[in-house]
DNA sequence: TGAAATTAAACAAACGTTTAATTAATTTTT
DNA sequence: AAAAATTAATTAAACGTTTGTTTAATTTCA
């Protein structure tokens, strides 16, 4: 890995830990091993380096939904599972990162990121909300409110990994069990909003798993 | 108003825009109008006054939930409606408070900190919980993911109120929008969270408003 | 008179950024 | 292909600010 990527994966980790400005470019350039002086080399300023981790991040998965969305292999309801499947696998992947974008938006005094960050959060949104609605419109689901039902799986998703000492006292689970490696707990919020979905978006009376 | 509330309701106020690091003392002091001296003396640390601060906002909602859970006039479903109201009445009412709270959660470099607003968060997380389970022992209520379902509540509301900007985007509303003063939001993110948990958690097919 | 409240000034430490000098790598010229 | 010239990468040190906190003197109030 060449210095520059060694500097954004160091910075995303320590922005993701401790934010923005709990993170001092001294300790990124000390934990990637670099001289301080290389960081504004590169990325002229932290901030510019904070847009720079932010796109590198964000740019592999921009295309996820999209290519989802034109999957026609797939009936309605099974692509509402896969939508639930990946953006679960998604946020288990990266957590920290998950929160870091959240923590980023909820404030207000860096204007130029919190905008760049809403842009790239809305792509994903639009795209189910307009899944959704594309069905609602065949008669397939329920008239229920699309742009709402897009921010619960989002926000049920985001709210369950926002710490993992809530998370592990919320299940009531003991010290050693680590909330962002459970494969038993990405595959338990999967089949829960599932569930919900099914029940929330299917005319018929099927029940899932119940 | 004392010097003391002065200087935590300002705090508080800036934290919430800025975040713990982002806001310095001498601008907590400016614009409360105090010496600078004065927060060490009445507080000890910044850290301390943020403290202070978590534990004079929430003091006074901590109470709310078990409140209504003592209520027995009304039936399961009605107490469900009435918990989702409070919640988004309370969400709305200080939205940036919220968010600083999560944001707070969300990071790891001040356990002591962490954990406080972990116990108080999960007080009412419990009482919801323990609500549901009641009324699924009963056979009222469909055998959901009871805890899952609170973080759904609780997960809904706070993604959409996590940036005024993305709210306003997300519902395609005009720049003169405010959502955070908005009562028909408040009351659209409240009926469509009662609708979904009726056909959550209600086991006949009552379907709600639609 | 004595305790509490308030102040301006200074504290050392940490911050993001820049400088100027040096080394490494690449390109151009012979 | 070797030498020279040019560009890029890297460094230690210092830059001026800003940070949270403390001091010691003064004012306020009981």
């Amino acid at each position: 890995m060449d210095k520059r990527e060694k500097i954004i994966t160091t910075a995303m980790n320590l922005f993701s830990q401790k934010g923005f400005e709990g993170t001092s470019v001294r300790e990124i350039a000390s934990a990637a091993g670099v001289n301080i002086a290389m960081i504004n080399y590169y990325f002229v300023s932290k901030e510019k380096l904070f847009e720079s981790v932010v796109e590198y991040k964000t740019s592999a998965t921009r295309t996820m939904f999209a290519e989802l969305d034109s999957n026609t292999a797939l009936s309605p309801i099974e692509k509402v599972d896969k939508i639930i499947d990946r953006y679960v696998e998604r946020m288990f992947a990266a957590p920290k990162f998950s929160h870091l974008l959240h923590r980023e938006l909820s404030l207000s005094h860096r204007p130029k990121l919190h905008h760049a960050i809403t842009e790239i959060l809305l792509q994903n949104i639009f795209t189910i909300k307009t899944f959704l609605q594309k069905n609602i419109e065949k008669g397939v689901f329920k008239k229920v409110d699309t742009e709402l039902t897009v921010c619960t799986i989002i926000g049920t998703i985001s709210n369950i990994l926002v710490s993992e000492e809530m998370c592990r006292k919320m299940l009531r689970k003991n010290k050693d069990f680590n909330p962002y490696q459970s494969k038993k707990l990405k595959e338990r919020i999967s089949e829960h909003l599932k569930q919900l979905m099914r029940s929330h978006l299917l005319k018929t009376n099927k029940t899932f798993k119940q």
